[in-house]
This record gives structure tokens, C-alpha cells and sequence, in this order.
DNA sequence: GCCAACGTTGGC
DNA sequence: GCCAACGTTGGC
């Protein structure tokens, strides 16, 4: 089993409107950068535990966790020319781009700021936390996961 | 709103 | 295959 950190812009798609979405699943769809592709199609498998991490906000941080319900399989926005994320260079007999459906475990009682991950010694290698990073999905340690939620359980950031 | 970092595109 | 130009991401 592996940890992923996924990146969502709130407005775009916030945890809160994952909790409302039937059964809590969405697909995660509309990812179109290679190194992103590659681990959907590759590396995230069924019962992966994912941090949902909102960006371009204030502030940005970790919000809480999902578990991946179904690995990758062609993103079918790719081929609708309605959808912002089509590419007509991706069809349904050669598939450019992947995606996969999550599901929300919980919602953390607070945020773990990108300031708070930045301050604590052990998450210094953490990939969100690295300057100039803008891969959308990137793969979080076991120690990085067990420092995450137990930072999430304090009441307090440190 | 600024801008650094980075990925992609396309001319050559 | 190089690399300048351009577009996007995302923290600040």
C-alpha cells in the first residue's frame, strides 16, 4: 500500500465538495502533465491512502484523507470536446490520460498548513514542501503519513 | 497581482 | 535535438 498527496485549488474542488458527492467518490480527472499521468496509470492502486491538499489559497495545506476505490483507467473528459480538459490527441483505442476515483476517509479537524509541514524537521523532504514544486500528484512516505496525522491530532499547530 | 519555477511548443 | 518563447502553477 502507498500514500499519495493530492493537489485540488478549493474552488475548483474543495474536500467539502467531496463530502458532498454520492457515496464521497469522484473520479480525479483532468491531470495532464506526464509525471502525474504516469503514476495514475502505474503506481496508484485500489486502497492507497491519499492527503487531499488544497492550493492557491489561504492557507494552503492538508485537509484531510481519501482512499483511491478504483486504480487507473482512461480519463474520459480527454475525448469530450465539451470538457476544458479535452485533447484531441487522446482516443479511446490509445488513451493519453488517466484518472482514478477516490473516496473521503475523513476531513482533519484542522488544516496542516504548508507553513506547519515547512516548520517540522521530519516533513523537511516532503515534495509539496519543496520550492518551485507543481506536480499536482506526488508519493508521501509512510513517516511522512504517520507525522501528517499526528500533527492532525493535535489541537494546536506547533 | 507578482513572479519564480517549470513544462510544453515549435522554429531552426 | 537545441533552446527561446510561451503558458501554467501556486506560494507569497
Amino acid at each position: 500500500m502507498h500514500h499519495w498527496l493530492f493537489k485540488s485549488e478549493p474552488e475548483t474542488f474543495s474536500i467539502d465538495a467531496l463530502a458532498r458527492k454520492p457515496k464521497q467518490i469522484t473520479h480525479w480527472d483532468g491531470v495532464r502533465n506526464y509525471q502525474a499521468r504516469n503514476m495514475l496509470r502505474d503506481q496508484i492502486k485500489i486502497g492507497d491512502q491519499v492527503f487531499f491538499y488544497h492550493s492557491n489559497c489561504t492557507p494552503p495545506g492538508i485537509v484531510g484523507i481519501a482512499e483511491v476505490v478504483k486504480a487507473g483507467y482512461p480519463d474520459s473528459t480527454a475525448f469530450d470536446p465539451e470538457s476544458k480538459y479535452y485533447d484531441p490527441s487522446s482516443s479511446r483505442d490509445k488513451p493519453r490520460w488517466f484518472m482514478v476515483d477516490i473516496q473521503l476517509v475523513k476531513k482533519f479537524p484542522r488544516i496542516i498548513t504548508l507553513e506547519e509541514i515547512k516548520n517540522q524537521p521530519e516533513l523537511q523532504n516532503m515534495q509539496v514542501a519543496r520550492r518551485g514544486n507543481r506536480l499536482s500528484i506526488t508519493p508521501v512516505s509512510a513517516k511522512e503519513w504517520e507525522t501528517i496525522q499526528r500533527l492532525a491530532k493535535l489541537k494546536q499547530p506547533l
